[in-house]
RNA sequence: GCCCGAGUGGCGAAACGGCAGACGCAGCGGACUCAAAAUCCGCCGAGAGCGAUCUCAUGUGGGUUCGAUUCCCACCUCGGGCACCA
């Protein structure tokens, strides 16, 4: 190509089109009076040393599509961005390349800026936000405060996961198998006195409302598996007092899914935390017992949860009574039983639950069936537990003999509640978010800890608590923030009383920072209020909100709850902070997710540079359904570039046609403008781009220049590659930004065609096609049909059965023999 | 172990229960060129046949149906989540 004047190059074009979106403002609607307000939200990048990668860039693009065709479709979208810059990402960076995170950040997000902006994303650039901002984290501890005063915050000693590598404790959430989710370390048990929101009281809300919210199915599975609700019963053993060692009388209540085997409940194990422990074990196990709480203490989490199929445990010397058998059942500890889920005690019924029948089998202890199938004796021996039931009924167990083990559930559960013995109970594995960490990247706890008063709040007025700028950031073993090391921040006066206090020297989780941005972004700009109540009736909750799947237990929950929290406390009026959520899927590079732990990232600079950021989203976009993913590889971004500079070429050689098109022509018009729009809407935008490209391939076959539909051809592109359509609606004399063009309308009539290809097959299998009106009648598809020849060498001599007949689809003539 | 996804040409993929492989990449043949690149035209699942055509083919095995990539049952493989949660 010699003619420079006619060739595509995306670098001028792209750079144009960026300082002019700048100029005119084009992608800042109005915030204030929006006449269809659209909240398209992506999840907001932690702004890491290396940049966005291609993974990235896929999801930020496709949320970006999405936006862009709402934005041609009428709507005002709004689409904002910032960074999610505090946490132990950023801190544990600085730390490795001996630098301040202070330092770091802002060089990371000057990064992610330059390269967020080059790939041609409809971002509101006046509303950027980052966590770190003092502006921002004002807010954030202003929302810890609301929570404390609420008394949804608390303090507690409690056991928590402990990242000795990362020198901090980690949410439930945040470790993995037993492992710290960011490095890989055993995570240790300790015991410390940490904040905690009461995320468990709003269990039962956050699983409920997953019915009535349009969120990706994938992900509220995911959800409804963490929040882990099990209905049963909690029941109390009676342990008798012991007057030889003057121990009074002590209960034991127990949580089961089972109350239909009670009866079976052969013995019971506890924790080895649980504070009975100490009070019921006998002289003569005493030794025996602490060793074996001691050695439990010891493990750390990895070894106690996963792993180990061998069973441990001691009996403990006490015997609590059965309630329904009024029998005497041996007491012991184990560690299979955990402290934190239920009441930290189980009744063991062998029979029925693997792990018991494990127990029993391994300690020599009673195994006693109370579930048995038809046919099946009373008596029968188990060669393993039997926790298939379906249709068994209740033996081995008194006046409940007979009943199916539903009814049983029901008949157990309320005779114990009318004898004082249980009742019935729900649990959730849910359990409280620990918000506190010993770290220094991130917004300081607004508390006050005064001896006379006790914990205060900071006045409001008093926020933000600065994170001071420390040198010795680093964390240590000591189990406190490196904030603790500094006096001349930590004593200040209590606000109550004016005596000498101190601040809680931990920070909060990053988590916090990010439960509630998409509140924020609205109202960035206001110094006075963390989101303004008009804005935020305006624009909240978030239309579309698109993320990955890696957030489905720890953010997106987060954030129900506080929106929940907030809601109750009159400062929002809706309580489900995304409307509509759709997880992205994830590049794959050389068999893993790239990511920047496993060392894989592709970054997208080099490819932007050499073949323009529009070709580049393209390919990424036309690689699968955005909900899938993919694998990445560079072969194939041949195809989208070859594609553009044919379109290119096309409006260089516009002609007006008048009426003069083809009928054929104008079908396929139409239809690609429907296809186009609802493969968008559904995030296919891999068969949108492929329409869009059947189009041309039509229009160059057919020599076809026509200036309408060129025009059109460039709006439907406008979403995939926006620079690219911005310089091609230009060209053709468009006025303003293609963006304010709107989607071009279909008419259903015209977008189907008036004659059918009509497949015909004999007996099932497809033999010819014959040539048909729309909607012809049945009449005429089998007169059509019988008479091709290709047909006829299959039905002639043969006895015609039966002709099953899809209009417009295919016509099926089923023959004897 | 349990709960979600997904298995289709050399590759990325497409297909309201109705023509399997749209669209694209790579490859092959040709045109243009001194030549190469770019561009344009044609071919492109496997097997048989000179051919029009025929047979086989959507992880495996069954089933429902006139008809199954699609629905049902069992199994295999690969991703992801949960996991001694009582």
């Amino acid at each position: 190509m010699t003619d420079h004047s006619d060739s595509y190059r995306p670098d001028e074009v792209e750079a144009k089109w960026r300082a002019r979106w700048a100029e005119r403002g084009t992608n800042q609607p109005d915030l204030d009076h929006p006449r269809r307000p659209f909240y398209n939200l992506m999840m907001f990048p932690y702004p890491s040393a290396e940049g966005l990668h291609v993974g990235n860039m896929f999801a930020f693009t496709g949320s970006d599509v999405y936006g862009r065709f709402k934005r041609l479709q009428g709507y005002d979208v709004f689409e904002p961005i910032g960074f999610d810059a505090f946490g132990i990402h950023s801190e544990n960076y600085a730390i490795k390349v001996g630098l301040h995170p202070a330092q770091l950040i802002p060089k990371n997000i000057a990064n992610f800026t330059r390269q967020l902006e080059r790939i041609g994303g409809m971002f509101d650039w006046r509303q950027a936000l980052s966590t770190t901002d003092p502006e921002y984290y004002k807010w954030t501890q202003w929302l810890f405060l609301q929570l404390f005063k609420a008394g949804k915050a608390y303090k507690k000693k409690a056991a928590v996961n402990w990242c000795p590598n990362c020198k901090t404790v980690l949410a439930n959430e945040q470790v993995e198998h037993g492992l710290c989710e960011r490095c890989g370390t055993p995570v240790e048990q300790r015991f410390l006195e940490q904040w905690f929101f009461r995320i468990t009281e709003y269990a039962e809300r956050l699983l409920g409302n997953l019915d009535t919210i349009d969120w990706s199915e994938t992900t509220r599975t995911a959800q409804r598996n963490w929040l882990g609700k099990s209905e049963g019963a909690e029941i109390v053993f009676e342990v008798p007092a012991e007057p030889s060692s003057r121990r009074a009388a002590e209960s034991i209540p127990v949580f089961t899914t089972r109350p239909d085997t009670l009866c079976g409940a052969t013995f019971m194990v506890l924790a080895p935390e649980h504070p009975l422990v100490a009070k019921l074990t006998t002289p003569d196990r005493k030794a025996e017992v602490d060793a074996y709480v001691k050695a439990a203490a010891a493990k750390d989490l990895v070894a106690r949860k996963v792993g180990e199929k061998e069973k441990t445990g001691v009996f403990i010397g006490a015997y609590a009574t059965n309630p329904a058998t009024g029998k005497p059942v041996p007491v012991w500890i184990a560690d299979y039983v955990l402290m934190e889920y239920g009441t930290g005690a189980i009744m063991a019924v062998p029979a029925h639950d693997e792990r018991d029948f494990a127990f029993a089998t391994q300690f020599g202890l009673g195994i006693v069936r109370v579930l048995a199938g038809a046919g099946q004796a009373a008596g029968a021996p188990l060669a393993a537990a039997e926790t298939e039931v379906d249709g068994f009924r209740l033996v081995n167990s008194g006046r409940f003999d007979g009943l199916e083990a539903e009814a049983g559930k029901r008949a157990i559960t309320e005779w114990l509640a009318g004898a004082g013995k249980g009742k019935a109970v729900v649990q959730y594995r849910l359990h409280d978010w620990c918000i506190s960490r010993q770290r220094y990247w991130g917004p300081p706890i607004p508390v006050i800890y005064c001896d006379a008063c006790g914990p205060v709040a900071v006045p409001e007025g008093d926020l933000p608590v600065i994170l001071p700028p420390i040198e010795d950031f680093r964390p240590d073993d000591s189990g406190v923030s490196p904030l603790a090391r500094h006096e001349e921040w930590y004593y200040v006066p209590c606000p109550d009383c004016g005596r000498r206090a101190r601040r809680e020297t931990d920070v909060s989780d990053t988590f916090l920072d990010s439960a509630w941005y998409y509140l924020r972004y609205p109202s960035a700009e206001f110094h006075d209020r963390p989101f303004d109540p008009a804005r935020t009736r305006t624009w909240c909750p978030v239309t579309t909100y698109i993320g990955g799947n890696e957030h489905a237990v720890l953010h997106l929950l987060y954030a129900r709850f506080l929106a929940m929290v907030l809601n109750d406390l009159g400062h929002l009026a809706f309580e489900e902070p995304f409307t509509r959520f759709r997880a992205h899927g994830l590049i794959v590079k050389d068999g893993s997710k790239m990511s920047k732990s496993r060392g894989n990232v592709v970054i997208p600079d080099e490819y932007i540079a050499q073949w323009g950021a529009d070709t580049f989203r393209m390919y990424l976009m036309f690689l699968g359904p955005l909900q899938e993913g993919g694998d990445f590889r560079d072969a194939g971004i041949n195809g989208p570039r070859r594609f553009l500079e044919r379109v290119w070429l096309m409006v260089g050689a516009v002609e007006d046609s008048g009426g003069e098109l083809r009928k054929e022509l104008v079908t396929r018009w139409h239809a690609t403008r429907k296809k186009c729009a609802e493969d968008i809407e559904a995030l296919r935008y891999n068969t949108a781009i492929a329409a869009l490209m059947e189009l041309v391939n039509h229009m160059k076959e057919a020599g076809c220049h026509d200036k309408a539909m060129v025009r059109d051809l460039v709006v439907m592109l406008a979403p995939f590659a926006p620079h690219f359509a911005e310089e091609c609606w230009e060209r053709l004399g468009g006025a303003g930004s293609v963006f304010d063009a709107g989607w071009p309308a279909w008419d259903e009539a015209l977008a189907v065609s008036d004659e059918i290809e009509l497949p015909v097959q004999v007996s099932g299998k497809t033999r010819s096609k014959v040539s048909v009106p729309r909607n012809a009648p049945e009449e005429v598809a089998k007169a059509a049909a019988l008479a091709d020849p290709a047909v006829r060498r299959f039905t002639d001599g043969k006895e015609v059965r039966k002709v099953i007949y899809v209009p417009n689809r295919l016509i099926n003539i089923v023959v004897a023999g």
